[in-house]
DNA sequence: TTGGGTCACTAGCGCGCGCAAGTCGCGTCA
DNA sequence: TGACGCGACTTGCGCGCGCTAGTGACCCAA
């Protein structure tokens, strides 16, 4: 028995009346409402015919009366979703969900006019993986959001968990390799984050006392790779650090296509350990991100915001590791 | 001035108080209540106070008062949304704004164990793209959704606008070919989708009497478009009509590694005409699909269901279209 | 016997909004 | 002159829920 029934939707009132009891009473038991007590047969009389009628909590009503909708908003960017991405999501959502907490994504268009989407959801926090464009900040603010991450006012704070790139040239500087390139992607979309994974492997590659990196820009659309690819040889370039296993396999191609062995002639390593990344030949050595731990952290720095309690910590296990497969070796002797 | 100066959200009491008139009347004119007669004066008087304050509704008390949360939930299979998907939903969002709803996606996930998003969101509407998994329809009215679009009940119908495999046949039959191949996706994730065009293909070759169409799934991510395009020419195929542009470019790779001129040698046509058709070189011939006549067309499905009014009819405009570039031309004599 | 202190509840307000029903003054028409 | 219609409002309820401020009944110590 339930609310299709009857036609309409069953309330807390409906329990109580049907038991004869206060609907506060019922309130009090569905809420685990701290404070009261409640007898044990009231509470199951209670949670007994809850269950029986089909009984849902009208998500505005609580909504209304609490001041709070539970709905955390992640505003993604407009990027093509890698795998990594998505699962780190997916796990943000079962996290924030165990806490009462929908997430919601959403990627806000600059040709689109329509109105974002926490003017419309008032959600109790907005969430963000970069950082906010200008006029974002002041549109949510108008819309009563107060919960704001990345924090707007605090000062610009070094980007998460980017440790990659260093793992990546550490990794084939070790295996004996002077001369690394740095193969990024040219869509225009990433550019930010490309940049950054170039100037960590930059910076790693100095304070190693390597020789300067190389980097380039790909189009994974076209056979940009080969051209790039063909240049570096020429430059004494052995081994490559690619921004992610998409443009590492870009250049795996590339080089067999040229009768360039991987990883005898030349090494590559890739960044994320996507499915692919072990299923191509050679298997791709690249980064291992954790994206659970990554999401799970996610979901706990909204839940922070919203009940007031101080950030979580990057913990040790959110970390990055090396995933040494095949595609690197030590270069040629000679 | 706005609400984050007095610290509480602005009501449309404030309005009222701040006027000196009733709630009601700021009500009346701030929906423009149909049957209600309101003087110009006071009408703009509300209007330029709300703009003052920085007055919003607040949709958890609107919802709870209407009965309706204004919301539309999209729920999408688990695909890599492809360029097209993503421009429909974009416009199918805008036409939504526009009418006074949000449009929310979401993607429910087979092994994710949170509350699917119409349980949280008792959207008004949701709408699918596929036919409905089992079990979610007794979730989604165990939620309390009535609005369900396909329609649970009625009768499995064609599928949308899928004329695509038979312009590509036509297409190519009309350049002279006989012997043409559906080359797919091997991804399982749409192989539904795949399925449908090979099954319309097929049918269309039949209808025009060609000879038995040969088809095969290729993996996007591994050299297989190589052995099956070499399967193929054994069999005397002189063109495919692919799945979608990412398909028909794995066979003009493969072609093109193994000495065979596209078109003059074989003729290839994709579908969906993505950005990266027109940029191969040979420009890709392909299907053009109306992608915001498509959004406008599932934005006017949900609001057809949430205002009882009769569903909209696919518009001819809606068609595909055929866009004939430089990957097709009739075989070679002999 | 009385006062105080649990325990197990109930009465009822407030959240912000939509809207049905009522009010009041003013012109119009028989 | 009174009935009536109409424009321009106001009064007030209800949506479903959370939760504060009670209210009895019962027990126990003084």
């Amino acid at each position: 028995m339930s609310q299709t029934t009857t036609g309409r939707r069953v309330t807390a009132a409906d329990i109580a009346r049907s038991l004869g009891i206060s609907r506060a009473t019922v309130g009090f038991v569905l809420n685990d409402t701290p404070g009261q007590t409640i007898s044990e047969a009231t509470r199951t009389r209670v949670l007994d015919e809850a269950r029986r009628l089909g009984y849902r909590p009208h998500v505005a009503a609580r909504a209304l009366a609490t001041g709070r909708t539970r709905i955390v908003l992640l505003v993604l960017p407009d990027w093509p979703l890698d795998f990594n991405l998505r699962r780190n999501i997916e796990e943000a959502s079962l996290a924030l969900d165990e806490a009462g907490y929908a997430l919601i994504t959403y990627t806000p268009h600059p040709t689109g006019h329509s109105r974002p989407l926490w003017e419309t959801l008032q959600p109790d926090v907005v969430l963000a993986m970069a950082p906010w464009a200008p006029g974002q900040v002041e549109s949510m603010r108008a819309a009563g959001v107060t919960r704001i991450i990345p924090d707007p006012d605090a000062p610009p704070q070094a980007e998460w968990h980017e440790e990659g790139p260093a793992l990546q040239v550490g990794h084939l500087a070790s295996l004996g390799h002077r001369r690394i390139a740095f193969a990024g992607s040219a869509d225009p979309r990433i550019a930010d984050l490309v940049a950054l994974r170039r100037h960590l492997a930059l910076e790693v590659a100095a304070e190693r006392g390597l020789e300067p990196v190389p980097a380039a820009d790909i189009d994974l659309t076209d056979a940009s790779a080969g051209a790039v690819l063909a240049e570096w040889r020429a430059a004494g370039v052995t081994a490559i650090a690619a921004y992610n296993d998409d443009v590492a396999t870009a250049f795996v191609g590339a080089a067999q296509r040229s009768g360039i062995a991987v990883p005898a002639g030349l090494s590559v390593i890739g960044h994320d350990d996507t499915p692919i990344a072990s299923i191509l030949e050679p298997r791709l050595t690249t980064i291992r991100v954790d994206t659970v731990g990554l999401g799970r952290f996610l979901a706990e720095l909204a839940l922070s915001a919203v009940e007031e309690r101080p950030e979580p910590s990057v913990g040790p296990e959110l970390r990055v590791a090396l995933v040494e497969r095949a595609s690197t070796a030590p270069p040629r002797a000679g």
